[in-house]
DNA sequence: CATTCTCATGGAATCGTTTCCATGACGGAA
DNA sequence: TTCCGTCATGGAAACGATTCCATGAGAATG
């Protein structure tokens, strides 16, 4: 692979003028600026990034470090981050934690190894000895989705209060009084936040505020069947289902199919935090309150790179859109 | 941050030795071994990796290039190849080309410039410059679910032909001579290849060979769409339609109950090649081919390590697994 | 006891850049 | 004409690791 002396030497100046050239330094003359760049469209040349890296302190790589890509959300956000910042020159590098702190942690070490230059961080539970060494070190971060207890980096996530408002003025227009909430861990702040801007407003909207309808599952399929169950078997019979996240939603739906059948689970409306495309094939369909993953990463970014450039950032709620799929609504 | 300099010097021994230590070379004391870690430790020491990989001419990064991460093909396929490329220690750079040639020789530069180790290629179209500069570099390259003209990479991927016979089996099993076949781009090999199996095969299974019964979209849901809505238009009704991939899928029954009408698309079974878990809420519940993607992904990383390492890779077919559905199959 | 061999060690070179510093050419001002 | 300032340039240092080579201590062998 050629190098920069290869291309000092065919273009008969010294490294540190081909550097410059190459660079975009404006201390250069047009002539060896014009024999410079030919001789490096000749070789083919492309810098080495490491050596540049050592060099000037700086690797322009960003760290993006989810629980687990396969999630929408996440691959949604992580498509945009990824364009966002490749438009600004960072490269991305992915890891996943899959809700594992171990692994986060490894995946921590490889970063602060590469030198990234700011980090990207969906946090999955409380602080772990990595991170804290991450913040010590005062290495840019900005946090996705969540927050995390004692951590005061920027947060640029959903706007959870405005969605559950969304979901509640829609039940209320529905007419739906017996309502379920399934909800996710308290430990997560999505989870608490969702939870609790619902417990907060349902009565205004006219929901009926028995917790015998209101139960918590782990956000995913199987959890939230298990809570969708334990509602039913206290004898309540919603007439509508609100889950708090899309995996939420989709295992409660299964509950219900499972105990009901299929005939008495099309009598009940579902309305789901987090929209899916097929949602819209179920029978009935399901309304959503979508979350704008894709603006969240490239806010997220935005941040960052602000942070990384001795700037500051502010955290920043992201606007959810409802996605009405109900009888009534044009379709 | 530590260097590896201050390291040697709080164990009073010289940098070559505390590297040594450090990367587990025989040559090394039990002595200086225990001083040496007992300093890294001390000082939270993190090697540079850039500054390793300067030397060494490798930087055990591996770069992974998509046409669009937010498929959950590739997410489930990036999600795998990331935990195999760690349990060896190599770290995963992704990037999303979203089928544009442009932005995959982009992406092609910015690997380059990073000096990855080896490439994941899922392509797109045909071979574009910056690829043909890669292959000629001898830049080991594996190619995932897609193969590409004038390019002898190993080639992991779905068991097309397989998974076509899988699906036909199961239409001759539920009866079904009039069905619809709704491909891809002639110009995707996999596309090709799921059209010439179903042609092939269609017969042998009782199959109504009616090529106008047979259409293709460009694997997305509005171009499927449209080619359902062609299908019918020629005033074919079939009693099932098989999507050659999970957009297309999603489009053609899109297409079935807008012109239909819920009822008379309920009475048409859908199978589609690409599983969704959604698929089982569909009335009736689409049944479906499921490729392995975590599969592909885990060999495709296991085989650019063998090439990495000097060895040989070769192509490799993964195989699909059927999920039934239907009515009669045991739910 | 002398000699050779093994092996851990220190020191230096090296990887490919960027950036600092000194130099020299040139032009403009006095 | 002389002097100063500007500015492109060449050369060298520096970034932080790995690895080569020479050295010296100690063990093993005769």
């Amino acid at each position: 692979m050629a190098t920069i002396k290869d291309v000092a030497a065919r273009a008969g100046v010294a490294v540190g003028t081909a550097s410059r050239v190459l660079s975009g330094s404006p201390q250069t003359s047009p002539d060896s600026r014009s024999r410079v760049l030919a001789a490096a469209a000749e070789l083919g040349y492309i810098a080495n990034g490491p050596a540049r890296s050592l060099r000037r302190a700086r690797t322009d790589v960003l760290g993006l470090l989810v629980s687990d890509i396969r999630n929408p959300f996440f691959s949604e956000l992580a498509h945009a981050a990824e364009q966002e910042a490749r438009a600004h020159g960072y490269t991305v590098i992915l890891a996943n934690a899959n809700e594992d702190a171990a692994q986060a942690d490894a995946v921590l070490d490889v970063f602060a190894s590469q030198r990234i230059d700011g980090l990207l961080l969906s946090p999955q539970g409380p602080k772990t000895p990595r991170l804290e060494a991450l913040l010590a070190s005062d290495l840019p971060i900005v946090l996705l989705n969540r927050s995390i207890e004692g951590v005061d980096a920027p947060l640029y996530g959903t706007d959870n209060a405005g969605g559950v408002a969304q979901a509640l003025k829609w039940l209320q227009r529905r007419g739906h009084r017996d309502v379920a909430f399934i909800g996710g861990p308290e430990t997560f702040s999505t989870g608490a936040e969702r939870h609790d801007a619902y417990l907060a407003g349902r009565e205004a909207h006219g929901i009926c505020t028995d917790d015998a309808l209101v139960d918590a599952g782990d956000f995913l399929a199987d959890g939230a069947a298990e809570a969708m169950l334990r509602i039913l078997d206290r004898g309540a019979l919603p007439t509508a289902v609100f889950g708090a996240n899309g995996q939420t939603t989709l295992g409660a739906m299964r509950a219900v199919h499972e105990r009901l059948g299929a005939e008495a689970a099309s009598l009940i409306e579902f309305v789901s935090f987090d929209d899916v495309e097929w949602f819209a094939f179920m029978s009935p369909p399901v309304s959503a309150v979508k979350n704008d993953a894709p603006e969240i990463g490239r806010a997220g970014v935005r941040g960052l790179l602000a942070l990384i450039n001795g700037g500051t950032a502010t955290s920043q709620r992201i606007a959810t859109t409802f996605i009405d799929r109900s009888a009534g609504s044009a379709a």
